[in-house]
DNA sequence: GTCTATATACGGATAGAC
DNA sequence: GTCTATCCGTATATAGAC
C-alpha cells in the first residue's frame, strides 16, 4: 500500500471531522444551521492548530484565535463554552478517527506480517493526512485536566497495544522472533510518532511518507523476522 | 558500559549544573554569595521542571513557582530578569552539558561500531540522569522566541548529525550496510528520545535504562550490521 | 448568528520595608 | 537577600446591540 492508495481506499477528509464534531455537539453549539456551523468549526480548528502548533495552546489567546479564524470573540463562544472545551474537542476527534480507521484497516488483514505492515503504514498515512492534529494531541496531552488526561494516556497505550498483540500472534505462529513484545511495540510506536513530531525536518529534506514508511518497515523487519534475508519479506 | 559504569565514569551531578549556571550568570544574578545562590537555583530549577513538565511552562504561574520553590516572588526575580529568561537558562544548560559529555565520550572510541554503541548509550544514560531537563527541552522548544528557537533546532540536528557521521564512517569502512545514513540517524534518534519522553510508561513497567539501551542496540544492529549473525557483535 | 464593548480576574513584574 | 503588597497589562468570558 502506498500513500496514494491509502487516500483512495479510506476516502476520508478533514471535512468529515468538522461534520462529525458538529453532529456530536449539537446541544452545546449555539449555531444550528449545519452549513454555517461546519464551515466555522473548520475555520476555528484550523486556526487553533496552526497557532497552537507554533507557540502552544496556552500561549494562544482568544484574540489570536479570533484574528486568524476571522470570527469575533463572541462568535467563537457560540461553538464552545471555554478554551479548555475547545482543547477537549480537538483531542476527542483525533482519538476517535484514529481508532476507527486503524481498527478497520487492520481487521482487513489476516496474517501477522500483513497486519503489522498495515498497522505501521496506516498509522503513518493517517498522521500524514492529519499531521497538525497528531502533533497537537501529543504536545498538549499533559495540559489536559484529570479525566481527559486519562483518556490521552489510554490513547497512547491503545495503538501500542495493537502492535503488541500483532507481535504476539506472529511470535506464536513462529513468524517473528522477539523476546519482549511490549518493549518492541513501544519502540515501533516511537518510530512512527517521529514522523509527525518532526514533520518540519522531513519536509525540508523532501522525505516522503512512503520513503519513511519503507525505512521503518525495513527496521522492524530486520529486527523481528526469523531468518531474515536482506529484504522483501515484509515489504 | 552499563548505567552504573557511566555514572562512575562521568561523575557529574545535577549540582554541577547549578554551580555552572551561577558561574555563567554572575552579572545578572543579584545574589552574590555562591552557597546561597547555588542552593536556590537548585530549588528554582527543580520546581520549574516539576511544575512545567506536569502542566506546561506557560501554565506555570510565578505564584506556583514561588509556592513550590519556597522562595517569594521578589526573591525569584533576584535570579532571573523574566520568566522567559528562566526558560532560556534551562534550555541553555541542558544543551551545553549534553554536547560536552557526548563529544567527550564518543571521541574516546575509535571504530564505528564502538562509537555508535557509545553514542546511543551515552545519550540514553545522560537523559536518564537529567530526564526532567530533556523532557522540558523537548516540550518547550517551540515556545522559544526567534534566536533561542533556532538554537533548539540546531540542537536537535546536532546529535542526529553525530550519529549520521558515525554511520557514514562505518559504511565507508564496510562495517555497516545502510542506504540512507541521514534518515537512519533520524530514526535512531527517535528511539533514543522515546526513553525520556515516555518515562512514566517505562517506569511503571519497571523497564531499566540498561534494558532499554540493549533493545535499541539490538534494533540498530539488526538493521545496520553487515552479515549480522543473531546478536552480540554490537553489544 | 455575529459583532463590539466591557466586566472581572489573573499573571508578570517591581517598589520598598526589613 | 528576602519578603509583602501592589501596579498594571492582558486574558477569558459575557452582555447586549444589530
Amino acid at each position: 500500500m502506498t500513500f496514494d492508495e491509502f487516500q483512495q481506499l479510506v476516502r476520508f477528509s478533514i471535512q468529515d471531522i468538522y461534520r462529525e464534531t458538529f453532529a456530536e455537539n449539537r446541544e452545546s453549539i449555539r449555531v444550528k444551521k449545519e452549513k454555517t456551523a461546519v464551515k466555522n468549526l473548520g475555520l476555528i480548528f484550523d486556526a487553533t492548530l496552526h497557532i497552537s502548533n507554533n507557540k502552544g495552546f496556552r500561549s494562544m489567546t482568544m484574540r489570536d484565535l479570533s484574528r486568524e479564524s476571522g470570527l469575533s470573540m463572541g462568535a467563537l463562544y457560540a461553538y464552545f463554552s471555554s478554551k479548555d472545551k475547545l482543547l477537549e474537542m480537538l483531542q476527542h476527534q483525533r482519538r476517535t478517527v484514529t481508532r476507527r480507521i486503524l481498527k478497520e484497516r487492520i481487521n482487513a488483514e489476516t496474517d501477522p506480517t500483513a497486519k503489522l505492515r498495515t498497522a505501521i503504514q496506516t498509522h503513518l498515512y493517517l498522521s500524514e493526512v492529519m499531521q497538525p492534529w497528531f502533533y497537537f494531541s501529543y504536545m498538549e496531552a499533559k495540559n489536559l485536566k484529570n479525566s481527559e488526561g486519562q483518556k490521552a494516556i489510554a490513547s497512547e497505550l491503545y495503538t501500542e497495544k495493537i502492535i503488541e498483540e500483532i507481535l504476539k500472534q506472529g511470535k506464536d505462529k513462529g513468524v517473528f522472533e522477539i523476546s519482549d513484545q511490549q518493549l518492541t511495540a513501544s519502540i515501533i510506536k516511537a518510530m512512527i510518532q517521529d514522523w509527525y513530531l518532526k514533520r518540519w525536518k522531513y519536509a525540508k529534506r523532501n522525505v516522503s511518507v512512503d520513503r519513511y514508511a519503507r525505512l521503518v518497515l525495513e527496521f522492524v523487519e530486520a529486527f523481528c523476522l526469523k531468518n531474515h534475508v536482506s529484504e522483501g519479506t515484509l515489504l
